[in-house]
DNA sequence: CGTCCATTTGAGGTGGATCAACCCTAGTGG
DNA sequence: CCACTAGGGTTGATCCACCTCAAATGGACG
């Protein structure tokens, strides 16, 4: 945020396979705009956080997380930071109706991404009525998940913030019943509006339940989801 | 929410006035969508605490405010309430993308609103990229105000949060610098993640402080905006 | 094997919640 | 017109969930 770090990056252009699949595969959200319009989409990798833009940039770019791991938020003027969303793999983000980002975004750890001018979207919404259609789907996609983070913020306790917080990164990234989460405690307090510590004391009493296993901080494994539902509120 | 209270209710339907108005007049929303469209559009009226519609219940309208106001919001299953936005006069509400609404909508006051099908909405976007681009600006909209109050409630104090809230207000219904708030604490609270006895002292504190002044508990003069800005963070 | 940062754990403080009166004021009915 | 009432609002006293500050522990990486 305050000092761009410069440094080299894998920088590869290609040409979207439009012609290999012209109907939208339900597995790529990009591949339902970018490949169905025929776009030039182009690869390029951040190192961790590493800023992507910043709050009221111009929003040139849209992008697709390839590989790695994403935190968008804001910040107030002196240093509270809110985490809004994490994007990982296969998500989009950075989709602006406006001319400007909303919010600033960050690689939590090494991070490839592909990305699409703002602009060539915006060309084929105003052609194809199913391109505007899934911009828009997109669009209400983020602001269910704000909703529901707003009844988070506002109403739950820390037990039960990090419960749905757990079960969310299970539901998304869960491989094998096990998760490796990308980012550290700060960033999953500043997610989900309290402090590293509250979030590691809260880690902490769910293993001592037996309802989470660790391997290392950052691998957890759920054992109990249906107790984890129930702290849930 | 528990018991529908049904009532009699000022009922009209009316041909909005697309062959008078053919551009989109900026000021109206639903102009810009039902009337570009030549949708017809019906008043229908709800009492004070009516319910409009259930949350997950299917959206099958979009509602504009005429006159009143209304909440929309979601509640954990012991009745922690959070509402996640007020729709005044002029508002849009209720548009949703999927199948049904995320948030369930209630009249704050007696309340007249305006509704199309969405489905005619739908079907409408389909021909026209115009609405559809409008479409998607409404929820981007939406989203803009959902990403600013999760920084709100993740990480404001409760005097910023009412700042905010006031300002917020003013900007959206100040006539000749005074506002009357249709909501009573209680509302004010579930929206900004506060009881409603810590905004009432807050409204206290600032009163004491000569920056608001009351002639009756909802309505409010701003004397300082400027102090307000700085008391938000 | 040592360094550095992330994480955990502990001790104590506090902002806002909770519980409890009390006070307005708008509406009602005599 | 005025007395009464009920619901909303204010204010006070106390509590506690979470924050803050501090220190110890652990794990990754050179």
């Amino acid at each position: 945020m305050l000092t761009q770090t410069f440094n080299t990056r894998a920088i590869k252009t290609q040409i979207n396979g439009s012609k290999i699949a012209p109907v939208h595969p339900v597995s790529d959200q990009f591949g339902e705009i970018a490949g169905y319009v025929g776009l030039i989409a182009t690869e390029f990798s951040y190192r961790k956080d590493e800023e992507i833009y910043g709050e009221d940039e111009p929003a040139e770019y849209v992008y697709q997380v390839v590989s790695g791991a994403v935190r968008s938020y804001k910040l107030l003027s002196d240093g509270r930071r809110q985490i809004g969303s994490f994007h990982l793999p296969g998500d989009v983000f950075g989709l602006e109706s406006g001319p400007a980002h909303r919010l600033a975004a960050e690689a939590i750890i090494d991070t490839t991404v592909r990305l699409v001018k703002r602009s060539s979207l915006e060309k084929a919404a105003g052609t194809d009525v199913l391109v505007a259609r899934k911009l828009w789907t997109m669009t209400a996609g983020e602001l269910r998940h704000a909703e529901d983070h707003m009844l988070l913020l506002g109403r739950k306790t820390a037990m039960e913030r990090v419960a749905t917080f757990l079960l969310e990164m299970d539901r998304r990234l869960a491989v094998a019943s096990m998760m490796a989460l990308p980012m550290c405690r700060r960033d999953i307090g500043d997610y989900l509006g309290l402090t590293l510590e509250t979030v590691s004391r809260a880690l902490s009493q769910l293993h001592a339940q037996g309802i989470l296993g660790f391997s290392g901080a950052r691998q957890i494994v759920l054992r109990n989801r249906q107790r984890l539902h129930n702290l849930d509120a």
